[in-house]
DNA sequence: GACCTGCTTTAAAGCGCTTCAATAGTGTGG
DNA sequence: CCACACTATTGAAGCGCTTTAAAGCAGGTC
């Protein structure tokens, strides 16, 4: 009984494949192929029997089918870590890009379980054409090692003598930009709240002490020990205070750091921005909140992406084999944490 | 030129398939499947020459050839909010009872060209035998369809006569759990945040109602408008510091409201928890961040998603077929925006 | 030596689509 | 009226794997 309720009639729920539709117009599968993929060839008149049909009758193609039938995939594997705010960012910026260029994204994550290598090979087998890697973490030397295979871009990770495409932010500039805000608006007792090691750290620090040395304030310059958490900025609100006079303006390494020095400011009586300029970075969405209302440095994610999906294309369609380095000009987003200095 | 350098040697670098693997072997791609899959059947020597010659050749299976050619794809499909923070530590959690539970999952994430539509359809088309839907938008009825189609639950979201299977949190006992806290701590002037409109905020809020008059306190009763952002938050907070005396307890809908209303507190000068105790709900990231330390509610994420995993698991491999409602009980996470009322 | 048993292995038929060479149809100019 | 150039359509061969019925084979049994 029940077997005949699942096979009889109208049920039975068997997806309709090419050829139902095919049959129903009385075509060749191929011609309902070339319609539905858009592809010239068939003739207005039949191409409008068989879209006709094929949404009569609920057709929707299989992807593994095509996938497996084509020459090309059309897809783009994306390494991100989903727990990574600034990650899921960039992913919806990418999302937006490759449907631009025509492309399909298949998004593989980082969780506990499930490392960047295992990540990629997913990836790899399910025909992807090209990778873009988040943040990638594994050595230059193994990223290049797999470029042999697809075209890989990296973003967001500064790779020293890449061999692969690397789409990042001038970090260091980002900072310039912050300092030079600050001290156009009278600043000059600027404090730089450090990120700790690694490439980016050291980019942005840098930025700092050229600009301050730049605008003669050499003399000025102080780093104080940070990093890239809440917990980093506290303590280096705290510590600042209990050292002598505060700076009229801080920066910090990213926006978290930022975060934790602005709570700690405050819940220490410190007026921010009256007494205190503090500027993040990363334009992180709780920096646009209205009550946090954060001066930070946009990394400008639409633009990263867009040279990302950039990249690859040309790499897959214009037949570019040199990898090459975009880096993305920052963007300082004023808003209400800096003011003039008191007095 | 060029053409050789592809052409020739190791190089070409054409896939190995399954052909390949047997040809090494001098057996039959038949046999390399199975061994490759695990299942019963070759013997022991071959498997193991088997094994040896894939990893020599570096075979890698093809997800779409496979995908196509079995019964089964043992794939789930995910739709979730990229840009949701609550969305991304679900998946995390559902990527790890997927893998305990044998299946695959492909995400499929909300982005602004990217609706809810479109997203399952993606998945439909992927060959995903189940759906997770994470706090779905569709109407109750569409989803009903859904189902029609394939198994499909959704998280985080009550529905209410529900026509497909339904995970989610007891959110008002979850009020009723941090009421009782501050209740235990001596408090009996507690006001609560509301959310909203919605299901959601409508079980909390009553579960704040009935908490209170439960004890007792049903005089003491006052919800106070609010909405599931910080701005919401620290306009509630200001509003109730503008008008009389503040209570010595505050809960709010989300930690988001909960941030709002700690930053708008602490600035007007008012000591957190000394003077007013905080609760918020969804145990957020940043809720524990050191120097947030909030008091608020856990929706139990880990339960949330091995009870959806096992909806799945039911239905696909244990033949269930009536939809069922799981509730799971939030957990109270006690941390330091909660003391005693002053005086 | 014929016959059965139980374990290994394999041939062959797809899975649902794309691709492309080849065919059929339709006018045009000579 | 035929060769020619098009345009529209299709047959058939895969894509790389899984699956299943059947074949092969070794070792016992009588």
């Amino acid at each position: 009984m029940e077997r005949d309720l699942l096979s009889a009639g109208e049920s039975a729920a068997r997806r309709p494949r090419l050829d139902d539709v095919a049959a129903a117009v009385g075509v060749s599968p191929a011609t309902v192929s070339l319609v539905l993929r858009g592809v010239a060839g068939p003739s207005a008149a039949t191409r409008e029997r068989v879209l006709e049909a094929a949404s009569q009758l609920g057709y929707r193609p299989d992807r593994a089918a095509s996938l497996l039938a084509s020459r090309r995939s059309r897809l783009v594997g994306v390494v991100m870590d989903i727990a990574n705010p600034f990650h899921t960012q960039l992913v919806q910026d990418v999302q937006d890009a490759a449907e631009r260029h025509g492309y399909d994204l298949v998004l593989s994550t980082l969780t506990r379980s499930r490392d960047e290598q295992r990540a990629v090979e997913t990836l790899l087998d399910s025909r992807c054409e090209a990778l873009i890697l988040i943040g990638p973490q594994a050595p230059a030397e193994q990223l290049a090692e797999l470029d042999r295979q697809l075209p890989v871009v990296a973003v967001g990770r500064p790779l020293p003598a890449a061999k692969v495409d690397v789409v990042r932010a001038a970090d260091d500039e980002g900072v310039v930009l912050a300092v030079e805000h600050l001290i156009g608006l009278g600043h000059r007792d600027i404090t730089y709240v450090d990120g700790g090691r690694g490439a980016i750290p050291l980019l942005r620090r840098h930025g700092y002490q050229r600009a301050m040395r730049a605008h003669g304030l050499g003399e000025q310059v102080r780093v104080i020990r940070g990093g890239n958490t809440e917990e980093s900025g506290a303590l280096a609100a705290r510590g600042v205070l209990d050292t002598g006079p505060a700076p009229t303006a801080m920066l910090t390494f990213n926006d978290r750091a930022a975060m934790g020095l602005l709570d700690a400011l405050i819940r220490a009586g410190v007026d921010v921005p009256g007494a205190v300029s503090v500027v993040g970075y990363d334009d992180s969405p709780f920096s646009r909140l209205a009550h946090v209302d954060l001066t930070t440095v946009s990394q400008n994610t639409p633009e990263l992406t867009e040279h990302a999906m950039a990249a690859v294309v040309e790499r897959l369609d214009g037949g570019r084999t040199e990898p090459r380095e975009v880096v993305v000009r920052p963007r300082l987003m004023v808003r209400g944490t800096t003011t003039p200095p008191p007095g």
